[in-house]
DNA sequence: GACGTTTTAAAACAGTTGTTTTAATAATGT
DNA sequence: ACATTATTAAAACAACTGTTTTAAAACGTC
C-alpha cells in the first residue's frame, strides 16, 4: 500500500480512480447495460480486468460511480435552508433546476438519473433512497407550508408533484427540447426558468390555498 | 396472396401482426437495443427470420412497431377542439395525462416514448415529429389564448412546458412513485390528477396576465 | 397435377458481451 | 536482499447479439 504522502499513482490518478471518472460518462450515454467494460477500460486506458479487480464486477463499478456522482450532488447543490416558505420554494426549484441544467455540472449526472427513471437498473432502488427520495420530501414539505394547515396529504402531494414536474421536464425532455430548438439552449436560461417556475407555481399555490377542498371533481 | 374474405392465417393473425403486437411490449421493456429479436420472434411463436423477411431488419420491425403505436394514440385520444380557451386547456391536459396514464391503453405506448427520451433510438426524429411536436403545438396555441396577446413567443413557451411538465411528470417519474408509494397506482387517479393540474395551470396563467412583461428578473 | 411464387424453418456467421484464468510486474515489509 | 502482497496485463471462456444463407414447406394459378 501507499505510505508516501504524494505517491506518483495519486498524481497521475490511480486506476482505479481513472476507471470511475471515464465511466460515469459512458454510462450515462449508453446506459449501464449498452455500455460495455472494454469502452469503459479503453477510455480510462486501463486493463480490461481491473474492473474486475477494483470493483468487483460491472454492477460494482456502476454503483461507486452513482455514489461519487450523489456526493457531488449533495455538495454543490445543498438543500435549501430558507424559513419563509415561498423563499424556500424558489430556492428548492433553484436547486432543482440547477442539478438538471446547470453546465458547471458533469453533464452526465442528471443523464443518468433519467434513465435510471426510463430503464431501471439493478441499483434503482438505491438511486431513489439516495439521491431522490430526500428531494421530493423537501419538496412536499415546502408546498405543505405553502397550503392550508388541514390540508390531506394528496392534495399536498398532487401540488408537490405540479412543482416538481415542471422542473423535471427540462431534463426528461432534453432531447426533445434540442431536436425542436437546436439554437435555444435551456441551460443558458436556468435564471429565467427558475423565476418563471417560481411565479407559475405559486400562483397555482395561493389559487389552491383559496379554494374548499371539498369542492373537487 | 390472400384473397378469400376469411383466410384461416387472418383469423389466428399472420405472422406479421403476431411480430408487430409481440415487439411492442417487449420493445418498451428493454429498449431497442435491450430487446433481442430471438425474445421477440420466440414471443411471437415465429421463426428468426421472419423479421428480416417481414421488415427487412430490426429497426424497420421497430418503426413499424412506432407507427401503429402512435395511429392508435391518435385514434382513441383525439386533440381537443373546444373553442373556450380554459376550457380547452383542461381537454388537452386531459388528452395528455390520459396518453400517459390511461390503463385501458396498451401500458407500454407511452413507456416506449418516455425510453426515446432519455435513450434516443435511431428513430428517434421520427418519433419527435410525428407524436410528441404536434402535441407540444396545440399546447402552446391553447396556452397562447390565455395570455396577454402581446407576450413574446418565450415566456409563452415557458408556460406551455409548465403545463407539459406536470403532466409528463407521472409518466417519467413513474417508477420512482411505484417506489415511494406502491400501494397508491396514479392510474386510478387520472380525474382528479387532471382537475388538479387544469386548476393549478390556469391560476399560473391567470396571474401571470396580469403581471408586467417587462419586470421580469 | 405441375409450375412459380410466397412464406417459414434451421443452421451458421461474424461480432460483441461480462467474466475468468493464468501469468507477469510493481510495490511493500522484514 | 528476500519474501509477500498488491496490482496490471493478455488471452481465453461461454453466452449472446443482429443478420444471412440454404433449404424446405405452403400457397395460388394455370
Amino acid at each position: 500500500m501507499h505510505n508516501s504522502p504524494l505517491s506518483l499513482d495519486a498524481i497521475l490518478h490511480a486506476t482505479k480512480q481513472r476507471l470511475l471518472e471515464a465511466a460515469g460518462p459512458i454510462f450515462a450515454a449508453d446506459g449501464y447495460e449498452g455500455a460495455s467494460v472494454r469502452a469503459i477500460c479503453s477510455a480510462a486506458k486501463v486493463n480490461i480486468a481491473a474492473i474486475k479487480y477494483h470493483f468487483g464486477h460491472k454492477l460494482g463499478l456502476y454503483q461507486a460511480v452513482l455514489g461519487s456522482a450523489n456526493a457531488f450532488a449533495n455538495a454543490r447543490y445543498p438543500f435549501p435552508t430558507q424559513t419563509d416558505p415561498a423563499e424556500r420554494l424558489g430556492a428548492v426549484i433553484r436547486c432543482l433546476v440547477a442539478r438538471v441544467l446547470d453546465p458547471g455540472r458533469p453533464a452526465w449526472h442528471a443523464r443518468l438519473m433519467s434513465r435510471e427513471m426510463a430503464d431501471p437498473s439493478p441499483s434503482f432502488g438505491l438511486i431513489v433512497e439516495q439521491m431522490a427520495k430526500p428531494l421530493i420530501e423537501q419538496m412536499e414539505l415546502t408546498v405543505r407550508d405553502l397550503l392550508p394547515a388541514d390540508y390531506p396529504p394528496e392534495e399536498v402531494r398532487l401540488h408537490a408533484r405540479s412543482v416538481f414536474g415542471q422542473c423535471l421536464f427540462y431534463r426528461h425532455a432534453a432531447p426533445l427540447l434540442r431536436h425542436l430548438h437546436p439554437t435555444d439552449d435551456p441551460a443558458t436560461h436556468i435564471d429565467e426558468i427558475v423565476a418563471h417556475i417560481t411565479r407559475f407555481s405559486l400562483a397555482g399555490l395561493a389559487d389552491r390555498r383559496r379554494a374548499t377542498p371539498a369542492s373537487i371533481l
